[in-house]
DNA sequence: AGCACAAACGGACCGCGGTCCGTTAATGCC
DNA sequence: GGCATTAACGGACCGCGGTCCGTTTGTGCT
């Protein structure tokens, strides 16, 4: 009689695999903070990092993914602090008092690595259904459904994470001069708004 | 001494060039429709159209330009109904009526052309600052300054404006499955929302 | 160590959007 | 009609994102 065979989850990652990601994510991260996301070509990141073309394309699928793995480790401190980390963005401080907090630390990101983000929401396909945006969703839909546990709020959820999406950041921010005060001030005075009956 | 020049203020377009823009702007309506618009190459309008691809490129100067150009006559017919056409969408009806009209145009344009708005906010630069986009942008404005009349409303110019986007509407609609009714009604509940004090 | 296998590699290749520039022909003037 | 001017033409060309496939190399087994 066999053992019941266990699938080897992760497959195991061969050490070169691993070891030109990185070198690929490092290439990457220096050319758009030297020359531009926009004037960063493809060969010339696989160049930088001293592989080929094929290998970028393999290890992180298209542009728009492999900008979004570029701002991985800055996502991941962000999910971090809206799940574990402190009040009021982390859990403990009222629900309306952590969407505002979630819109000013999204807007401080937005400020940080506009460049980029705008990068991975046009480059391919909706940026709308990449996972880190999935995850900025449920959070605003849990926070939503604690101030209206009876109402159906997906479309609020649209409406509060539109206006957080680099896309529109960097119109107000740039093309029309807006500061970043004056976006966070606006995104307070709309999610108070929106949800004043709560 | 000599007469002040007169500027021709029309150049005149030569005869060859209005008629070759009317070609081309039938065989992208033709394809796109056929082939859908992400199946349609510029080289395959120009084939279809008769001309050289340069004379495409000449005339609507990129993708998305096009793809607006052949939008044009349903986007003139909007803005008329809204500036000069019958109320709620056109002037007599209260301002938030307006809005929410102007709402329902929006999102029944989009169910019928959500392709090739899509390909115009995709293609190329920022969609936010094309002509369309700048008049709906008044227009919210302008009703927005009737019902708050002391108040800054330029961020909810953009939280108005960010739902009615091909972006966000294709999402919604077609990735995630909502009904346009939940659309129109999700849209009317945040105008109300966010003008409830007016 | 030697081997077999699959994972990973890399660069030639493709199609597309967009540009450039030598050629063509519509227009206005006589 | 003939001519000069110049807008308009068109297709060769470019760079880029993305794919493909023949070759290389790390890995686990013996």
């Amino acid at each position: 009689m066999e053992l019941p065979v266990v699938q080897p989850v992760t497959p195991k990652e061969r050490a070169d695999a691993v070891a030109n990601r990185q070198r690929i994510l490092d290439a990457a991260t220096r050319l758009f903070a030297e020359n531009g996301v926009g004037c960063t070509s493809m060969d010339a990141i696989a160049a930088a990092a001293g592989v080929g073309k094929g290998t970028v394309f393999r290890r992180f699928g298209d542009r728009a993914s492999l900008a979004l793995a570029v701002l991985d480790a800055s996502e991941t401190t962000l999910q971090e602090a809206m799940i574990r980390g402190p009040a009021p963005l982390g859990p403990g401080a009222p629900p309306r008092d952590r969407l505002l907090a979630f819109g000013d630390a999204m807007l401080d990101r937005l400020e940080e690595h506009h460049e980029i983000l705008l990068e991975a929401e046009i480059s391919h396909g909706s940026y709308l259904r990449s996972e880190p945006h999935a995850v900025h969703r449920t959070h605003t839909r849990h926070l939503l459904a604690q101030l209206r546990p009876d109402a159906d709020n997906e479309y609020l959820v649209d409406v509060l994470l539109a206006p957080l999406t680099a896309r529109v950041f960097t119109d107000q921010r740039h093309h029309r001069g807006l500061t970043l005060k004056q976006l966070k001030a606006g995104y307070a005075d709309t999610v108070c708004r929106l949800t004043r009956d709560c």
